[in-house]
Order: C-alpha cells, then structure tokens, then sequence
DNA sequence: TTAATATATGAGCACATACGTATATAGTTG
DNA sequence: CAACTATATACGTATGTGCTCATATATTAA
C-alpha cells in the first residue's frame, strides 16, 4: 500500500509549482543561501553574490511575493529575511538527496 | 545565531536550482502525484493526467533522469515509479508551508 | 532647494522550455 | 514477413523568464 495522497486541485498544483519554482534559480538560492545567516540589506547582498543591483532587487522580489522573505524598510535601505522556515528544510532535504546521489555515483566509478 | 549554513559551491547551487526546477511544472507535479499511488504506465498516466501522449513520456522521462522517477520497461509497456523517497517529504513541506499561508489568508479576510 | 545614496522599475534582448503534430523506434502478434 | 501497439523523439511555435542598461522613486543630508 502506498501513502494516501491529498486529493489536489489544479489551482493548488498551481501554486506548489510556483513555490518550486521560485526555488528553482541559481541566484535566488544564493541569495537564500546568504540569508541564512540572518538579516541583509540588499546592498550586502549585492556584494555577496557578486550580482548587479538590478538583479538581485528583482529577486528579492519575486522571493519576498511569494512569501519566502520578509521584507524590512528602514530610511534609505531596505532589509531582507528568511519568512518562511520551511526554507530550511527543504534546501536539507534536496541537498542530502543530491549528497546521497553523488556518492552513488562516486561508488560507482570507485568499482 | 543563525543556523550554520554549508558552504555551497556553484556547481552545487546548480544541481540544486535543477532539481527544484524539476519539480517546478504542474504537469509534472500531476505524474508524482499520481504515482504516490504506487507504479504507473505511460498510457495510465496520460490517461489519468488528460495529457497528450508526447508531453506524458516527455515529462516522464525528465523527471527519471533528474532521478526523481525510476523507469522499468517491460514488453511494451514502460513502468514508472518514484525513485526518490525525500520527493514526499518536499511535497508535504511545501503543501504544509502553503497551507498555513492561506490560512493566514483566510482570516484576514475572515477579520 | 539641490545633491547624494539605496532601492525599484521599465524596455529590450537572449535564451530556455512547454506544447502539439507528426513521425520514428521498439516490441508483440498473426 | 506485415500489422498493431506502446513509447519516444524531431520539429516548429509560442510563451515565459533572466539579464543588462538606463531611469525612476524614495530617503537623507547639506
């Protein structure tokens, strides 16, 4: 017997695709990566990442809609953080499964 | 302090953003789905998705060599199954994470 | 007010990818 | 062998999205 499934509507298909795939860039990981840390202007994370101003605001962005970030005005800066904690799981649960592939494909070409 | 993060090389935050990427198209979200139940042929699943055979199979086959699906042939027919065990955790997380987010949604609007 | 700084946004280009139609391949059956 | 079935693939098109450059907005300081 397999687990039961949730029964799921399209708009839900929807939306977990859009959360997938707003996970689903090289800078937006980054920069999701970064705020592990905790707290960042966009300006730190502009020179973190080695992206350009523009580019990385449009990210935050998109991350800050989608409810992944919070978002914090304060004067002339604004402040970006981790919102939702889920982020931390799911980056743990992708990497242990990719961790776990490399090192198969590692015992494979070790014979 | 934050949790500490691992360190992340480029070429991992690729592998990374691809996998996600993955998981990031409705219809392939609908082949998992459907193969929660358990193996699945191409033919069951297109009938099951309502997609056209060529999408079906190219979905399928994308999914299998990210290694989220494994594929079995037999005879005629083509088996697919979820290779990757953590696929229901990340679902689950996010169908949570979301879960939680219209909630929130909801009563604001409920006041 | 003007100048300076931090962030956001508009326009246009380049590239990736999802899709349908048609066809190819592989395996089975007669 | 030919006919049939299940799956995969080639091709063209349409759409989405990431990126850069330039500019706009907002806030602070002089």
């Amino acid at each position: 017997m397999g687990k039961a499934p949730r029964p799921l509507s399209p708009e839900a298909i929807e939306q977990i695709a859009r959360r997938f795939a707003a996970l689903s860039e090289p800078m937006r990981l980054k920069l999701i990566h970064a705020l592990f840390e905790g707290e960042k202007s966009v300006n730190a994370l502009v020179e973190e990442t080695g992206g350009t101003q523009a580019n990385v605001s449009r990210h935050l962005q998109h991350l800050s809609q989608a409810g992944i970030l919070a978002r914090r005005k304060q004067g002339l800066q604004v402040f970006y953080s981790i919102a939702d904690p889920t982020i931390y799981d799911l980056c743990e649960l992708v990497c242990g499964s990719l961790e776990k592939r490399a090192d198969q494909q590692a015992a494979v070409f070790a014979g």
